[in-house]
Parts: structure tokens; sequence; C-alpha cells
DNA sequence: CGGCGTGTTCAGAA
DNA sequence: CTTCTGAACACGCC
């Protein structure tokens, strides 16, 4: 699940129910989902403590400690999420955050990612080095900028390094509100092009932040996406199901031509 | 049993 | 250096 709009969710549930509250009781049911910090080291640390005001870049969850230097660090992989819940726990439940009036679980089937604990800020800027501008932040001519090569835009706009946040879903949906098709190159596209690109990607990313997820609506791609000879919503053409950057790609032959 | 997946990372090749 | 491919990680579903 977890894109740009995914994240942000969590981001909210955090802000809403726990940033600010105080923690009185952090629990490691299944420490493969902690990277490079155990769960004593994680308990000791927010045990007492409170989260400040959570941020986000790209599909990173960032939660500071208030006054501790160390920094919560959460990603979703493809399978991840943030609940706030009061309720029985689920089977794949990983790491509970307890506050006095609920928890804040994090919950992960495959335990592709999972939590980080930087020890500074500049720990927490070398663990985000690695990562472009978030796509809901970046300026239309950053934007512009960050399109000139060569390489293929579905590849391009899903890797992490170059923009922050977008996936395999919300990248196909915006290629193909923008009759662009996934396997041009970058490079290719002249100024009104990218700019209509620019354009499309911040108008899915609002609808799907807004929605806290990407919408399965019929009128979406991602709506068609998984039958077999779904057809394009927009000109009724059977869309086609091939690979682009060795991610599963769907666009529309007839509205994006190769 | 084999294949697949809304994610990331790494090795190796062109 | 850039770009691409395939494999690996872990788990559930067809």
């Amino acid at each position: 699940m977890p894109e740009l709009p995914d994240v942000e969710g969590f981001r909210r549930v955090l802000t809403r129910h726990a940033a600010g509250k105080r923690i009185t009781e952090v629990t490691t049911l299944d420490a493969g989902v902690l990277r490079g910090v155990t769960g004593r080291r994680l308990r000791d640390t927010l045990t007492g403590r409170r989260f400040g005001e959570p941020r986000r870049l790209g599909k990173w969850l960032i939660a500071p400690v208030v006054d501790r230097p160390e920094t919560v660090v959460l990603h979703f992989g493809m399978t991840g999420s943030l609940r706030w819940e009061t309720g029985d726990r689920e089977r794949h439940d990983r790491v509970i955050f307890a506050f006095d009036d609920g928890e804040l679980r994090y919950r992960d089937m495959r335990k592709l990612q999972g939590l980080r604990l930087a020890a500074d800020d500049a720990e927490l800027d070398r663990l985000l080095a690695d990562t472009g501008p978030d796509a809901l932040a970046v300026g239309q001519d950053r934007f512009r900028e960050l399109l000139g090569r060569r390489r293929q835009l579905k590849p391009l706009l899903t890797d992490q390094s170059v923009l922050g946040g977008l996936g395999n879903l919300l990248v196909d949906e915006i290629l193909w509100r923008a009759r662009l098709n996934p396997h041009t190159p970058a490079a290719d596209l002249d100024r009104a092009a990218a700019d209509a690109l620019y354009r499309e990607m911040r108008a899915v990313l609002r609808a799907a932040v807004q929605a806290e997820r990407v919408p399965p609506r019929k009128s979406w791609l991602t709506g068609r996406r998984d039958e077999p000879s779904g057809s394009c919503p927009r000109c009724g053409a059977t869309l086609e199901h091939g690979r682009a950057g060795g991610r599963g790609t769907v666009w529309c032959p007839r509205c994006q031509p190769g």
C-alpha cells in the first residue's frame, strides 16, 4: 500500500492521537522490523517521553522525540501501516507504543522495511540523504530539471533518490493522466509536456492525500488495473499490461502511445 | 509447487 | 558515470 498519500495518512494518525502524549510503554513483538536498533534501546529511549510533531519526506515518516536528540524513523515497505487502536492486537502488529488512552501500532506483514532510531540530527540527515525532493513539495522548475535524463519515465519517477514519495500505482496513474508512455525517455519531453506532467502529479497527489490512499475509483486507472482485460476509463481501449523498470506497469496504448 | 506483489538494495552487465 | 536487469528480503494469496 504505502506510497506518499498513505504515509501522509500515517503522519496524521501520529499527529492527531499520539504526538505530545506521554509514552507509557514500548513493546517489540517482532524484532524483525527493527533496523539498527534493539527493542531495549527503543524502549529505554522512548518510555516516559513524547513524540514531537512528525514530518514526512517521500515515504519516510520522521518522528522526533521531545527533549531528546534521537528521532524515530519509519518506513512502511509494501505492507506496513501505523494505527491508533484500543482493541485486540492483530497478528502482524510488530511494535506497540502505548499511551494512557490507546496504542500506536506499527503493523507490517512482510517486514520488508521497519523502524530505525537516528541517534542525532547528523545521523538523521545521513539516513535521508539518498532521498530526492518530496513529490508534493518539489517546485516546477526543480521538477523539470529532474526530467533531464535519458531514463524512462516510469523508473525515473519511482526512483526515490530522484523524487521522494511516488510508487508504482501513483506513477502509472500520473502518466496515464498526462498521456505519456511509461517507456518514454524523460529527456524527450519538451517544456510543455514536462509542465503538464508536473500538474497531473500535483492533481493526483492532492486527491490521493485527501483520501489518505490511492483511490481505487473506476475513473482512475488504478481502479482497472487488476482486471486482466480492463479498459481505459477515458477512451475505452483495452489497457496494456507490461513491465517498465522491472515493475508491473499498466497503460493505455491509445492515450499513451509509445 | 510456481508465480506474483502499491518497496528497497545490491551485484553485475551494457 | 548512467542505465538496466535480476535476485534477495518476507509473507500471503492465487
